[in-house]
DNA sequence: CAATGGCTCGCAACCGTTTTCGTAAATAAA
DNA sequence: TTTATTTACGAAAACGGTTGCGAGCCATTG
């Protein structure tokens, strides 16, 4: 703990510590010449402010959370990214949280976050969540939310997402177009509105090419180490899908493994696509098709609208949604 | 902002400010029952201690600061991850911070660290990095200081790393063992101590081989954006090498593309191998021989000694040293 | 010359919690 | 009963900045 503050500056120059703290912020009360020796002295003796001094008497932390349920996904590293550039600009710090997908963590962690810790939160909600009260908590403190990617329906707040249902449209209509009839949506959750967007896109597609119900495989990979095991029982199974749409990017090595230990081809006997941020897709054996979301932007569109929130209370953060759409990059393992 | 505090509490119950405060904290002054009132009151109205406060008077802040190049990388991503694990589990909250590789804003981030903000700092340091004064200005505050993954000379602190020259001789072993003969490592910066660990194994197991330096190709691809047009100009060279040593992640993307569109089959016409945590590397085209970094223990790892260091002044962090070992992952690549 | 007003600066309260120290009451020891 | 000792709590001073207000000083104006 840096041990020269307000109250040193004061005694070396004679003042007193409202006059520095005064010239510091750049007042008008103080005359340039002893701003100009404030601020010198300051720099020379490598005076820093204490940062909770300040946020305790101004009662503003310059500090947001982003909780997340996770950090394994590329997504979430360029979504950190996206929030962090325009945290940097506006000077503002930012706390990571993890919930890993746990609704107890992520409850604990915005009870912290309504202490004044932080002046706004930026979430992505864990696959458990399905409770809405922790964070109607935090509206009720006045600290803004922004949800973002993944969104809990029944709270007014701002989110930030990409165009889910139409992504799972878009996906199922190519795997049809490519002559595919028996399909197969691999999630992960029951619950989580993201990933039931996409679903009832794929859905939606499916009923209107008219394929029946019973054609229409929704399966789900709930657990992660079981993964593999899951999905290779599938491709095993005797209806056997000729599709398969990947809702999450971690599902893509797993099927892959699987396919190619199974001597599955894609796409000559499957075809695959992937909700996706890989970088590696081009490279894969084969090249996957992939609906890449726009995980910077959502982050940064995320964090400006958290900062207008934050920074005029009159903004009504509630009625807004921004849709980000992601973009279908057709490669070989659909074609 | 929560408007209960203490006060309200005190006020509610007939106590004072300080024996509600002394009752939260379980102090043996406080009676049982009255401890039981006060937790009960507390509970009921979502007490929640602001955290600036309490910082502010007892000079700590629980929390700690992380600061990256980028978040890109699957690494940082893992290594988060591993960083705040321990964390949860200490109490402490992670502040995150890009330095986007440029040594100016590292130096401002280290700043504000010194404030007070933070109890103790995990980097590692960008590719700019070459003073230390920023680093040691923390130390002089009396703020733990612990690299990771990359690293920094001259200084005294901890560090935790892993086998680099010890991988980069494997690495050039493997190839040259495969039969080439010209084998080039590509890397990003000149002045990094991790990739200059890197490339001195490389050319130690040349040298070893009898291989004359010319043959040596060390090639560097400082510019993120043009990569791919660098490495391709190294793949159509007259001395095109046999064999390649991807030294970071994002250079194996342009590598596999570059060959793919020059026609250069891997592993016929040229061998790879990367240092990469990628969990696509095995179904690549082909699967990628990858030398992994354990990143998500280098992260837990260095954050289990930083709270050594935040937790007994008496450790002495200065002479700590951590390697943990990459493991080698053999695949189609370098067959 | 007195009054007015603009410039600078200091005083002191305040933000919410922690912690030292003092003290009254209750209990134990003498 | 008197004297220690413990128990349970309160008063007040920190922690380091911020900020409303008052005050002294000089210059301008009527």
């Amino acid at each position: 703990m840096s041990k020269v503050n307000i109250k040193v500056l004061a005694d070396q120059l004679q003042l007193s510590v409202s006059t520095i703290s005064k010239a510091l912020r750049d007042s008008y009360e103080i005359s340039d010449e002893t701003k100009k020796k404030v601020l010198e002295l300051a720099t020379r003796l490598n005076y820093v402010p204490n940062p909770y001094a300040s946020s305790l008497r101004r009662k503003k932390s310059k500090t947001i959370a982003v909780v997340l349920p996770e950090v394994a996904d590329n997504f979430f590293s360029l979504a950190i990214n996206g929030i962090q550039s325009v945290a940097e600009t506006k000077g503002y710090h930012v706390l990571i949280y993890l919930s890993h997908e746990k609704f107890a963590n992520e409850k604990t962690i915005l009870e912290d976050c309504a202490s004044g810790r932080v002046d706004g939160v930026l979430i992505s909600i864990s696959s458990e969540t399905n409770s809405a009260d922790h964070i109607n908590r935090l509206q009720g403190n006045n600290i803004p939310v922004v949800f973002f990617d993944r969104e809990q329906e029944g709270i007014e707040t701002a989110r930030v997402t990409t165009n889910d249902f139409d992504c799972g449209f878009m996906a199922a209509n190519l795997l049809l177009q490519k002559g595919c009839h028996k399909p197969a949506f691999v999630s992960i959750s029951e619950s989580l509105p993201l990933l039931l967007n996409r679903m009832e896109g794929f859905k939606a597609a499916l009923n209107k090419a008219g394929i029946p119900e019973t054609d229409q495989q929704i399966v789900y990979c709930t657990d992660n180490d079981s993964m593999y095991k899951q999905i290779k029982s599938i491709l095993q199974s005797e209806h056997r899908p000729d599709g398969l749409i990947a809702s999450v990017e971690k599902i893509v090595t797993p099927v892959y493994l699987a396919c190619h230990e199974l001597n599955i081809r894609i796409p000559h006997d499957i075809k695959v696509i992937a909700f996706a941020t890989l970088d590696t897709a081009p490279i894969l054996n084969p090249p996957l098709t992939t609906i890449t979301q726009p995980a910077f932007e959502i982050g940064k569109a995320a964090a400006t609208l958290l900062f207008k929130g934050i920074e005029k209370s009159s903004f009504d953060l509630r009625k807004e949604k921004v849709v980000i759409p992601s973009v279908l990059i057709e490669r070989e393992s659909t074609l």
